[in-house]
DNA sequence: ATCAATTAGTTAGTATAGCTAACTATATTT
DNA sequence: AAATATAGTTAGCTATACTAACTAATTGAT
């Protein structure tokens, strides 16, 4: 990367940070994927269940939207957690229309693997000195922030 | 999430940033991904040959490591850039060893891909002050520190 | 009130990406 | 020379993604 001193240097900058930022994203899925496997249900799957847990029951395109999905997609990962005992499909007055809810066990399995999910990033997180964990959290503030644009 | 006052919250703080963290890095790249398909290679695929690009030749298990992936994995990943002429493989001294690397197409692919995918985030990063663009860049620094203890 | 259009979800078929287990071929060690 | 170890591949399974085409239900227009 050529550096450049120039006063127009901020799209440069973003750019860079953009590709920083992205490959830290991969990288530090690819590591706690690990973790998530151990849980014996995927990450779409666990992200899903999270959404219906922390967010509460919705139908089936909204759950494939707040995912960034596809209708079908979704249809699939729900067909899995529902085997699973996670959550179930509830019909509801229209009747094109489903309502997915968390069971209870599946809130139970979410709450323990995001736990276990998380514990190896904590464990790190918890070496970092306090004002270090602050920054840290004020990076994700400001990337879900970010998020919330994209 | 019930708050708590007390002395010893750096734990917590620590977990409930870790998933923040997780939850955010699995939204980023879901949005970053449809970008990636516009260029018609997947995201292993992708990230595979940016270390081939970015870091030089080297062999499956070396780049497997890398990746984080099993060495089945990225035999698998590597025929699909083989297939389309983005990499090849080499045979070494070593009889058993492959020596893999980048061709130029591959190369020049991952650059403009590179580009356009990271584009729509580095986008919204120009609409912050400049004074965040800077933080957000120490604190991917921070980040970055993190993965490598991780 | 009926027929067309829209909306919600599913099914079918394809591709990528992950895993383990088992195999082949080469190199190293005893 | 034979046993062991190492590097990759092959085979077979699962999950996750897509588009296209389907069914069923609702809404809208005549």
């Amino acid at each position: 990367m050529v550096e450049s001193k120039k006063k127009n240097e901020r799209p440069e900058k973003a750019a860079e940070i953009a590709g920083r930022l992205h490959s830290a994203a991969i990288h530090l899925l690819r590591r706690l994927r690990v973790r998530d496997l151990a849980s014996g249900i995927g990450p779409a799957q666990l992200s899903a269940l999270s959404v219906l847990v922390f967010g509460g029951p919705r139908s089936l395109g909204e759950l494939a939207e707040a995912e960034q999905v596809r209708p079908p997609t979704m249809s699939r990962i729900v067909e899995g957690l529902e085997r699973e005992g996670l959550a179930r499909r509830r019909t509801t007055e229209d009747k094109r229309r489903i309502r997915l809810e968390a069971t209870n066990k599946g809130t139970k399995i979410l709450h323990e693997g995001r736990k276990r999910r998380v514990e190896s990033l904590a464990v790190v997180l918890q070496s970092l000195t306090e004002s270090e964990i602050r920054r840290l959290g004020e990076l994700t503030d400001l990337l879900e922030q970010v998020l919330r644009k994209l």
